[in-house]
DNA sequence: CCTCATTTGTTGGAAAAACAACATATTTTT
DNA sequence: AAAAATATGTTGTTTTTCCAACAAATGAGG
């Protein structure tokens, strides 16, 4: 019986493997956990690292932070998501993100060498692994497609609507919420919170949009 | 003996597959070539696409449109490099880019439902295949990352330096060429072809950057 | 309930980008 | 070699963002 199986078996990364296959896996992958509370730094930014990571309750934040000092929010990320397995793959590249706890946050470690290697002759989960993997590279490749359509729109206004009828659209209902604080969402568009803030405001004054707190809602035209 | 297999074999892709490998591989994955010539639509952003791409010749585009018209060239693709393998993975959704030939193009087409799915008995090459894969999608996602880095930039002349300085880095040498025009750099960063004129001839005069056609250099301090 | 800290909204001036229109340079075609 | 088409550079104006400082609202803790 393995701590957090359950958890553990909620990740995308082990669909289709069952506790069974698990308690053979997990020890193949050398993997362990540990806890992090709140803004604690797991990986720091020009580190290497030699480890895909899932998150098992909590999350983390993808963060960019240049000479300057200017933070940009990549990603955040959640239950059963990973972090780090692009990096893994180049173990001597030091990465240029860190990634920090965003709350009280477990986190599994797994060895990035052990997922390619096919370990001995029984293993059938280890290529649903693999099979998993590509498919969540294949999601978190569209993802930063997205956003690299919402900072290519010129202007905060433009910004801001191609992300939030995204939003929309995915919700697939009318009034749908963020994951995002006003700042958040100004780091992860890119632009000033204060010019953004007025902009949000413009675009309820026209008619536009409605939004209290982080609902949203585009009016009916 | 298959045609163009001295082509298909540079790919990374089939990396560590060898012809013999390569012509049980090809019909497994019901492979075939198709030719453009400069400017053809291969894939028409809305569309579904059921294939995973290589570049055997040439080069294609990858293209973003929005309703306004303003055109994003999230990047271009190369000799034994992929297109489409992404959105492959999610065969009902419509992809949100054109893939435009740039150049008289050789393309092999490779049915995705096959990748994944390992092929009967002996199929040790289709195993490498999938790894091959899983290293192409983080390298991607590694360019994705440095693109929405350079995005992340505020200013024009923040993107350009970002972006050269990768270039700079990652030539190794001293004078590096880029694989864009004026106007194409300005639509990869995202900026004002005019305004990014400009800022160019500024850096010159400043003494921090000296360039003709695509050549560049950092000046030394 | 009050105080303090944090988040969000507002405003005006400075800086930068977008835009437009045109000048110059380069490449292609004939 | 000349003409046409395309790419690049320049300049002034308009628009938008950035920035800073502050005001208002919200939330947390005692």
């Amino acid at each position: 019986m393995i701590e957090n199986s359950s958890l553990i078996l909620q990740s995308p990364l082990f669909y289709g493997i069952n506790e069974e296959d698990l308690s053979h896996l997990l020890p193949c992958l050398k993997a362990f956990t540990k806890t992090y509370s709140k803004n604690e730094i797991i990986f720091l930014a020009g580190s290497t690292i030699h480890h895909t990571c899932v998150v098992l309750q909590g999350g983390v934040q993808i963060v960019y932070e240049d000479i300057l000092g200017n933070r940009t929010i990549f990603s955040r990320v959640t239950n059963g998501e990973l972090f780090g397995e692009t990096f893994s793959f180049f173990e001597s590249e030091p990465i240029p993100i860190s990634v920090i706890s965003d709350d009280n946050t477990l986190v599994l470690f797994l060895d990035c060498r052990q997922i390619l290697t096919t370990c001995s002759s029984t293993c059938k989960f280890h290529h649903q692994l693999i099979e998993n993997m590509l498919r969540i590279f294949a999601r978190k490749n569209i993802f930063l497609n997205k956003k690299i359509r919402y900072l290519s729109k010129r202007t905060t206004r433009e910004k801001l609507l191609s992300y939030l009828s995204d939003e929309a659209t995915a919700s697939g209902k009318g009034i749908f919420s963020i994951p995002f604080s006003r700042q958040e969402l100004a780091d992860f568009l890119c632009v000033e919170r204060s010019a953004m803030s007025t902009e949000l405001n413009k675009l309820k004054k026209e008619g536009i949009l409605d939004f209290h707190k982080n609902q949203f809602r585009f009016q009916q035209s």
